[in-house]
DNA sequence: CGGCCTCTCCCCCGCGCGGCGGAGGACGAT
DNA sequence: ATCGTCCTCCGCCGCGCGGGGGAGAGGCCG
């Protein structure tokens, strides 16, 4: 009964063998035809634009325009029914996953994932509105949960003290309030704020938070 | 050439007709079978113990312990191969997706996903290790690199002069310096400084920059 | 033992900041 | 034409903040 037409797929990919390997994947299965390939990201918006693929398996790393500014660009330009875009990746901890997703991808996948995967995940992503992730994902999620990739150097720096200073600057309290706080003078409270400031590189209190929450020692919500 | 057993696959839903309409769609595929149900948490957590399936199908909300708990007590407690769990809900807007994925969920599912997407993030589920998405993740996504859930009010009562300032604020300026990047003088940044703080309810530039980081004012990074 | 680090606290000084009130001009809505 | 909003700027004042320097107590380690 399968009387739906095969899906449309387009590869972008710079490297030939790649193509080939997912062609040959690809072809394998009667529901399932390659309309178009491109190497590089420019290549796979016009090829997209012409063959009006359903799917697009799509490599990150690609010359000229990557695999994300690619996607970004078809999602933008397509009028109609928008194809549906896998992000391909080599490794899991890429941070692509959340520039892919934010671009607009349909799922991402890893290389090597095998080829029961791929055609699945293509059938699985034409069908419905359904994203696939790698476990690389999770990994992801709870780094971005705790604010984003490796903390600076300067965290290791910081005295305990100097740490419990900086979060509680960071919440928002003045000197006086964290001495308060912390059972402690005033002055120490100085001292403490001024060691920060020369170990994070910031001028002022307001540069010293604003590095502890692009540092993710803000974290534990 | 179907040499593989069949999947085995514990349904954890609080209703009965939940669970009895997902029992119908699996039991459809040969190569799915259900092992066990379970109408809370608890008894999933039990139940999952004693069928040891392969994958789990998991309700977000159910009475005494919701399916997140589960999924965490799940994978704490089984030792060797713990099974693969689909976290399952109504809404696209739960906030449940990036607590499921915390949790170690291997997959995550709308209820009125079709059959077909069903049996399929099933099997891909079991085989790889492969995330399943609803586009609720997309949204999700773009939310959570914009730092979290609902914009406060006060966003949108800043004008657009006083979301310069405080975005600027928040990049570590002082009023001299918005005041040359802005080519307006001092008194003026200082007017909108103190707009800024009254509409935030900050007490100090300081708190206003906490304000606007956890508002996700400070996006696009 | 004598450094070295950390935490604690003190002084003085300058200044950026925030609070207060006032004011003028541009613009759009009523 | 009048009102409201927004942007622009002015003065004055108090204070929290940051810079600079010094200093004592306790702990760790070579």
């Amino acid at each position: 009964m399968t009387t739906a037409p095969p899906l449309r797929i387009v590869l972008a990919d710079d490297e030939r063998m790649v193509r080939t390997a997912l062609r040959a994947i690809l072809a394998a299965e009667p529901d399932l035809t390659v309309v178009g390939e491109a190497a590089t990201g420019a290549e796979a918006v016009s090829v997209v634009r012409e063959a009006r693929p359903d799917v697009v398996l799509m490599d990150v790393r690609m010359p000229e325009v990557d695999g994300i500014r690619a996607t970004e660009r078809i999602l933008a330009v397509s009028t109609e029914q928008p194809p549906r875009i896998i992000v391909v990746t080599t490794f899991e901890n890429d941070s692509y996953v959340y520039d892919a997703l934010r671009a607009g991808a349909a799922g991402f996948l890893l290389k090597r994932a095998d080829a029961d995967t791929l055609v699945q995940a293509v059938r699985l992503v034409a069908r419905s509105d359904t994203l696939l992730f790698p476990s690389a994902v999770r990994a992801l999620a709870e780094e971005h949960a705790r604010a984003g990739a490796a903390p600076p150097a300067w965290v290791a720096r910081l005295t305990g003290r100097e740490g419990e200073v900086l979060r509680l600057m960071a919440a928002g309290l003045t000197n006086a309030e964290i001495a308060r706080r912390l059972a402690v003078g005033p002055a120490t409270v100085k001292t403490h704020v001024a060691a920060v400031l020369a170990k994070t590189g910031a001028r002022d209190r307001t540069q010293a938070v604003i590095a502890a929450y692009e540092a993710g020692v803000m974290n534990i919500r």
